[in-house]
DNA sequence: TGACATTTGTTCGTATATCGCACACGATGA
DNA sequence: TCATCGTGTGCGATATACGAACAAATGTCA
């Protein structure tokens, strides 16, 4: 790959557009200049490239993300057969438990939502497809982790921020390591509210018919509701099923 | 705006990002370039421009898009407090009224989902948050598309591709137009299997505070189990609610 | 099989567009 | 009033797009 096969203009207004998010619905120029670390006048032209596109709507003063930002993810869920083959399994799987279920992929050290079955809500934060977690300090993320080879796994902990959202929370990445070799043996990764005080959840990975692993597919409780010794109990062969279903649909 | 507050290297990247959909998962260079209708050497560049950014895979004769790319669509679902306000409502009503609920917005022509709480499955296609439907033929279309003034609408109507999904779909602009001045006056819409055969929905505007219509929320269910007819009156009182209540938090 | 036509990916040179910087200007607030 | 912050603009240096040409792969037909 040359030098000149990057368009340079391209990717930063890639990262205007990534520089949108929770905190920073409405980005002026100077704002969005600060986050991306891109010059002033770059920034206002990305910007108002999108706009002119109908990517962004502009006040004069303030730009807003529009809805038309999401044909660049519908693209990827539509094209990608996953999200689509998974969704009614999910649904079947959070009707016979009674919870939500989930499906991610990872990326980087983040799983990224790709489809969901939502029962009812048992996190203060809201989920759907393209919503982040990180990897370390989730169950499906621990199954993703956990069907890397190690070295990889160890490398992606090292670059994540480990840090305690939960007195639970375990940030060290000899225990995590450890604990992704017992995932992987075992084949499936329990969170006892190391993300969220008052959630548990229990995740087992979903792999090809020629066994490579593809997503991860999970079942969100209360803890409240469903200790989490009682997890594996109630949900793990639901899983099973599931996994197994899926194995032989997904290539 | 200059000439030169447009960054046509950006532009292009995203057409080419747009390429991608259900039909073309993957593409070569050679067929992006046909898609978007651009030289082989810019379309190369931009997707060797994704695929060093981790947005798109390349296996020397194909890229697919990659997960990573629904952090665009991300930045819009988490900087727009729409879908995260709206979310909860819809659990609750979805439960209640134990069927699936969502909501959307108007993208041109179409309808994009931006939160969904699926109870059941009662559509063949798969429907999560930036999915899309035609706005002619959707219940939450109709609403949408009766918010605005009528000249607007009637334009959306003329730029859309009128086609009869089944035998009980209705294409004609002016009887659509009429069936719009009757949601208008009534604040509902009832979909008898226009999209889809044993699919009925009902849908009704969501404003803020100040009368502005944001959003709209529908109800599915199929036809077998809810005729078109009890529609209105199973589901139009918990939507009501739903929406008197959204009207006290959206700004 | 071999020769030829077509398609696809890649490279090159140059005209053109874009970037980052510096500066001007207006708004806001101390 | 002055300092500060944000926006818009002109300019030289640099990066990019385009079209064309080339190489390699693929398809076609006798």
């Amino acid at each position: 790959m040359r030098e000149t096969d990057f368009v340079s203009g391209f990717a930063r207004g890639l990262r205007v557009v990534e520089a949108f998010g929770e905190a920073q619905p409405r980005l002026s120029i100077a704002d969005a200049a600060k986050i991306t670390g891109l010059d002033r006048a770059t920034v206002r032209r990305s910007l108002l490239t999108l706009s002119q596109l109908g990517y962004a709507d502009y006040d004069g003063k303030f730009f807003t993300l529009t809805p038309k930002i999401l044909r660049l993810g519908h693209a990827y869920l539509s094209a990608t057969p996953l999200p689509i083959i998974v969704q009614p399994y999910l649904d079947q799987l959070a009707e016979k438990a009674g919870q939500s279920a989930s499906a991610s992929v990872l990326d980087g050290t983040e799983i990224v939502y790709v489809a969901r079955a939502s029962q009812r809500r048992v996190m203060s934060i809201n989920l759907m497809p393209g919503s982040r977690l990180p990897a370390y300090c989730a169950s499906m993320g621990r199954v993703l982790l956990a069907a890397l080879p190690e070295a990889e796994a160890r490398d992606i902990l090292a670059r994540s921020e480990l840090k305690a959202n939960t007195p639970l929370t375990r940030t060290d990445p000899e225990e995590l390591l450890a604990e992704l070799r017992r995932v992987r043996d075992e084949g499936y990764a329990i969170i006892d509210q190391e993300l969220e005080l008052g959630l548990c959840s229990i995740a087992v990975p979903v792999a090809n018919d020629r066994g490579q692993v593809l997503a991860a597919v999970n079942i969100g409780a209360s803890a409240a509701h469903v200790p989490a010794r009682e997890m594996a109990e109630r949900f793990l062969p639901l899983l099973r099923e599931t996994q197994a279903a899926l194995r032989l649909v997904l290539r």
